[in-house]
Parts: structure tokens; C-alpha cells; sequence
DNA sequence: GTTTTGTTACCGAACGAACGGTAAAATATA
DNA sequence: TATATTTTACCGTTCGTTCGGTAACAAAAC
């Protein structure tokens, strides 16, 4: 195997994957995509035949990965429930820093495009997030129904504290967010 | 004024919405656009010399103005809490078509231009939802800081309720934060 | 009451630039 | 040498934008 690279897999799908979700799927042109990844269109299409498509196709792949390894499988411990809420909130502060950066699942949704190529994978994702709260919430002996709103209610607030946060200029919305979550997640009122 | 137009001004901006909407300011290519507005991409640039960008722009002033007298206003009359809220339900049920459009204030923000052209107006509607669903949830006695908190998280519910129904591809999740939009902003549990 | 002039709305054609994508030569790794 | 990778140069298409001109209407001039 031939390589001289100056970046290696890893290194390149988070490139990819940044340019993606700060700028969309139309807005990441080939030359962006070029410039942030070092790579000249020529070698990016000699990684990714199938194109710019390929290339957001494998971002949410190991997006989705990712997110399995090291957030949903990381709460299956067996630690006390709060300290596993916490590690929630670590977790999704650093992933989106503090709020700064845009959710790379909302901004790979087009909206005309119901079946398009990333409907699948980025509904599997929605539904594993949703998942992995769900068990969370029903761990102290919450009906399963009632577990299952408050965990789709906290992807909500997660979502929306991120376009807030995005629309206004302004981190507050999501570190509310963070503050209310374990509140959100286990019903203490 | 010589005119023998077969599109109207409103029906105008409501195309352009529609696109904007629905593509996002990137997506939406002058084909397109001149395609869904009926007129030419000539005759596009006849109306806005400024070309995409002014239309973007003025769709956005067209959407505050528009919320403005259509929402923000209508929910100022002394009718009985309950009934504004319910009008409030209506008004979003219908404006997002029951959970199958996007918000064009989140396509419209983008990730890395926090300084972009439209961050301004964007910023000022956002702000005057929270505002408009602020004076909703303080006028029954409620302290005014825990009413802004409950106005700001029913606009993170709603529009993460607006990704997520579109990033799985249902409407439940928006039909669901319609239902729980009372209890939210009045604070009943 | 014509004719002229000016204004407005619209369109077809074209512009340069950038788009996504490709082929073959060149270069590095093994 | 053989293979993997990068590079250079280019393809056809579409992008946002501009230009010249035409049809319709209104005001002004005759």
C-alpha cells in the first residue's frame, strides 16, 4: 500500500465530516472539501468513487459508529444512574462544543427530499440517540411509555437548543439545555 | 406602472419561500427558483437587482412581518389564556403544515457565517417568538424569569420537534409537542 | 385624437466562474 | 518492478449574473 499522506483515514472523515455540517450538503463544494481535507478533487474521488455522495454517506456511517461506541454503549454501564446522566451531559457538550457547532444530522436533512440517500442512516440515528436515552430514563423504574416522551422530548430540547443557539449567535440556549437535562431525562420536578 | 404580470407580489414571495424553505439558501438555484416563481431568471433580477441574496433577505422580512400580524399580534387580545393558547396550537399547526415543512429560519442559518446576511433578521425573530410566548406564559401570575424559561423551551421543543420529524421522516413528533405546547408554556403537570 | 416619448415588466441569449467529475501522467511506497 | 496514491490538466454542465431588446401601458406633445 502505497501512501505518503499527510492524513490519514480518521483524520480525513473528521475533515469531511466538519465541512459537512457546517455548511451542508449542497454548500461543501469539492473545492471546500479539497482545501480543508489536503487532498486534491482527483485523490478525493480516487478514496470516494461514488463522489461527494460516498463522501457523506460514509461521514454518517462513521458518525453512527461513533456515536455507538462512544456515547450509547459508554451509558450501558452499570454505574449509578446519575453518573451516568452526567457523562450524558459531558459527552454532548464536548460533541457540539458548548453549543458552537451545528448538528451534522440536521444539516444532511433535506427537507423536498424524503427518500433521499440519507434518510435511512440519519433516521437510524435519531432512533438508536432516542434508544439509548429511553433506556436511561426507564432505568429507576419508569413506565417504558413515560421513558420513551421524556427521551424524545430531550432530543427535541437538544435539537432546538442547537438551532437556537445557531439562529441567535448565542451558546445560552444549549447550556440551558445541559442544565436542565438530567431534570428532563428523570422526571424530578 | 405598466404591468401585465401573471404573478402577484405575495404569490412571489411565496414561492421564493417555499424554495428557500424547502432547499435551503444554497439548494435553491435560480432554475429553481425561476421555475417555481413562473418568471425568468431575468425577470427575477428585474424584481431583485440585488439577485439571491436580496431575495433570501426580503422573504425573511416578509416572514416577520407576516408573524408579526398573523401570530404575534393575534395572541395580544384579553381572550382567555387557555383560547390563545389553543389559537397559538392552530396558527403553528398550520404554519408547519402539521410537522411536514421545515422552518426557514433554520435553512436559512448557516453554521460557519455567524456574521452571514441574514443572521440579523433571524436573530430578531427568534427573539420576538420567545417574547410573543413570554407574554403568553406571564400573564397568569407565573414570575416573569420562569416564564421566559418555559417560552424558551417550547421554542427549542418546537423546533427540534421540526428536525426530528424531518430527520425520521413522521409527523408525530411535531403532533406530539402540539399536544404537550399547553402544559409547556403554562406550567400544568 | 393621434403620435411620441418614457417607464415598467418581461424574456432569450450569453457571460465568466465554479461546479462535480474524469483520464492519464507522475510519484511515492512496497 | 508492481502497486497505491497524488498530481496535472481537462471535460461538460450548471451556477449566479448581465445585456440587449421587446411588449405593454401611461404621460406628454402635437
Amino acid at each position: 500500500m502505497g501512501r505518503r499522506s499527510s492524513i490519514g483515514e480518521g483524520e480525513l472523515i473528521e475533515a469531511l465530516s466538519r465541512v459537512f455540517r457546517d455548511t451542508g450538503y449542497d454548500g461543501a463544494t469539492l473545492s471546500i472539501l479539497s482545501e480543508e481535507t489536503g487532498l486534491q478533487r482527483a485523490s478525493l474521488y480516487h478514496r470516494f468513487p461514488g463522489g461527494k455522495e460516498q463522501m457523506a454517506k460514509e461521514v454518517l456511517a462513521v458518525t453512527e459508529s461513533w456515536l455507538t461506541e462512544n456515547l450509547f454503549d459508554p451509558l450501558k454501564t452499570d454505574a449509578p444512574i446519575d453518573e451516568r446522566v452526567q457523562l450524558l451531559v459531558q459527552k454532548l457538550d464536548a460533541l457540539y462544543s458548548g453549543g458552537k457547532q451545528a448538528c451534522i444530522l440536521n444539516m444532511l436533512s433535506s427537507a423536498s427530499d424524503y427518500e433521499g440517500p440519507f434518510a435511512c442512516a440519519i433516521k437510524r440515528i435519531f432512533e438508536a440517540l432516542i434508544e439509548a436515552l429511553s433506556q436511561l430514563a426507564t432505568e429507576q423504574g419508569t413506565a417504558k411509555a413515560v421513558g420513551q416522551a421524556r427521551a424524545e422530548r430531550v432530543v427535541m430540547l437538544l435539537h432546538g437548543s442547537l438551532v437556537l443557539s445557531r439562529g441567535t449567535g448565542s451558546q445560552k440556549p444549549f447550556e440551558r439545555f445541559l442544565e436542565a437535562l438530567p431534570e428532563e431525562l428523570l422526571g424530578r420536578h
